[in-house]
DNA sequence: CATTATACAGAACATTCGTTCGGAAGTCAA
DNA sequence: TTGACTTCCGAACGAATGTTCTGTATAATG
C-alpha cells in the first residue's frame, strides 16, 4: 500500500530477482539478493522483502525457499506452436501428422493469453499474395487449430474441391449452401455447395512480422 | 544420451516440474516431486533427476535448492507491452507520455522472438475498417516502435497534415518526395511532401486474433 | 550359476535457507 | 528530552532440502 518510493536498495533488490531469475529458471535465496545488493544481514533482506510484499510489488511463500514471484511477471503461460509449413491458394493445406507429435524444424513461442485455446494448434507461412483477400500477405505467420468442422462466424482456412484452392474466409452455413465470407469487408461473400467444402482448420491468429 | 523412451515415472516427473514451475515460478524440491509422482525416497527422484539430466531432459544446479531447469522450457522471454489506445484514420496515433512509464490499463505480453527490439513499444488497437490497405482491420492490433524517424522501407504510422489523416505504410525518401507505399501490393503508392508527413513511429507487428 | 546393471527404499548426514531475536543508529514529532 | 518508527546488523535456531550410504529385488548377460 505504501506509494512512498522505493528505496535505491528496494529497487536493486527487485531488479536482482527479475535478472537471477531469468538467468537461472528460478529466483533467488534471501543471501544471494542480500550479496547482490550488498546486505549483510539476512534479516535485512527479509525486512525489506516483506516490505515489497506490502507495496504489492511481489509475492512470498513463507517457509519456502526461493518462494519468491514478482508480480506482474506472472502469467509465463506459454504456448510453443509448431511451425509447419506453408500456405498458399494452390494447394490444400498441410495439417500435421498425428503421430509427428514432433519435428518442428521451427516453432513459435506464443503467451497464452494470446489464445482462447492452446491444444491441437500449428502454424503456417503465407506464402505469395494470393490472399489478399483475407487481409493476409506473403510472410504472414497464421496460427490453426486443427479441427475438420466451422461453426458459423468461424475463420477457416478451407479447400474448394471444385476450384482447387485453399482460401481464408469467414463460414456460414445458411439455408442449405455456404457463404464464405472475405475478410475484407469491402469484398462480396461467394457461396458454395457444401459438398464441395473441406475445411481443414480454424485460423486462431494471424502475426505480421514487420522488420 | 541413452535415446531410451522415459518410463512413465519420469515422464510424471517431467510434467510435474513444468506444471509446478508454471504455477509457482520456482521449480520444485526433490521431495516435491516425489510426492506428486508417488516416491517415497528422495534418493530415488534424485535418482532419476541425474537420468533425466543425462538424458539431456532438464538441467540441474548441484547443491542448490529447487536447482532445475528444463530445457527448452523457453528462455523465459516475455515483453510486456502497453496497450495505451486506438489508431484510426481521423486522428493522429497516440504516443505513450514520457513520463507516463506506467498507466496501461490493459498489456499483451509477447514472446521476445517475435519482436527484434524490445525498447519503447506500445500497442493500438485498430479501430474502424479505414486501413484496410494497409491490411489491418478493426480489432487487429498494432505494436509499434516510438521513434520519429523512417528509414526506407519501415512500416510506418504516419500523420499527413494536409489530409488530416492517419495512415499506416511503407516509407521511402527517394528524389526529395515522399513516397508512401500501401502494404497491399495491388494498390499504388502515394507521394508527399517531406514537410506535410509526420512520422509517428514505426509498425513492428500486427496481430489478429479470432475468436 | 555368478556377474553386472538398473530401479528402488530407507535412513542418516550436511548444507542451505528462512525466521527470529536483541540491539544499535538515525529520523521525526510531541 | 522522550518515544515511536524505520533501517540496519549479527547471531543463532530450526526447518527445508540436497547428498550419500547401505541394502534389496529384478532382469539381462555370459
Amino acid at each position: 500500500m505504501a506509494k512512498d518510493k522505493l528505496s535505491e536498495r528496494q529497487q536493486g533488490m527487485l531488479a536482482f530477482i527479475r535478472e537471477f531469475t531469468g538467468e537461472n529458471g528460478y529466483p533467488p535465496t534471501i543471501r544471494q539478493i542480500g550479496e547482490a545488493v550488498g546486505i549483510s544481514s539476512t534479516s535485512v533482506v527479509n525486512y525489506n522483502l516483506n516490505k515489497l510484499e506490502k507495496d504489492g510489488y511481489l509475492t512470498r511463500d513463507l517457509k519456502v525457499s526461493r518462494g519468491l514471484r514478482l508480480v506482474g511477471e506472472t502469467p509465463r503461460g506459454f504456448v510453443k506452436v509448431p511451425l509447419v509449413g506453408y500456405i498458399f491458394a494452390s494447394e490444400p493445406v498441410p495439417v500435421p501428422g498425428e503421430a509427428s507429435a514432433f519435428a518442428p524444424d521451427e516453432a513459435i513461442e506464443l503467451t497464452r493469453d494470446l489464445l482462447a485455446d492452446d491444444q491441437d494448434l500449428y502454424a503456417l507461412r503465407v506464402r505469395g499474395d494470393s490472399m489478399i483477400d483475407a487481409m493476409v500477405n506473403e510472410g504472414d505467420i497464421v496460427v490453426m487449430k486443427k479441427q475438420a468442422q466451422a461453426r458459423n462466424g468461424e475463420m477457416v482456412a478451407v479447400w474448394l474441391r471444385d476450384k482447387e484452392e485453399t482460401t481464408l474466409k469467414r463460414f456460414y452455413l445458411e439455408n442449405g449452401r455456404v457463404r464464405l465470407q472475405p475478410a475484407n469487408p469491402k469484398m462480396g461473400p461467394i457461396f458454395v455447395d457444401p459438398e464441395k467444402v473441406e475445411v481443414q482448420g480454424k485460423v486462431v491468429l494471424v502475426l505480421r512480422q514487420l522488420n
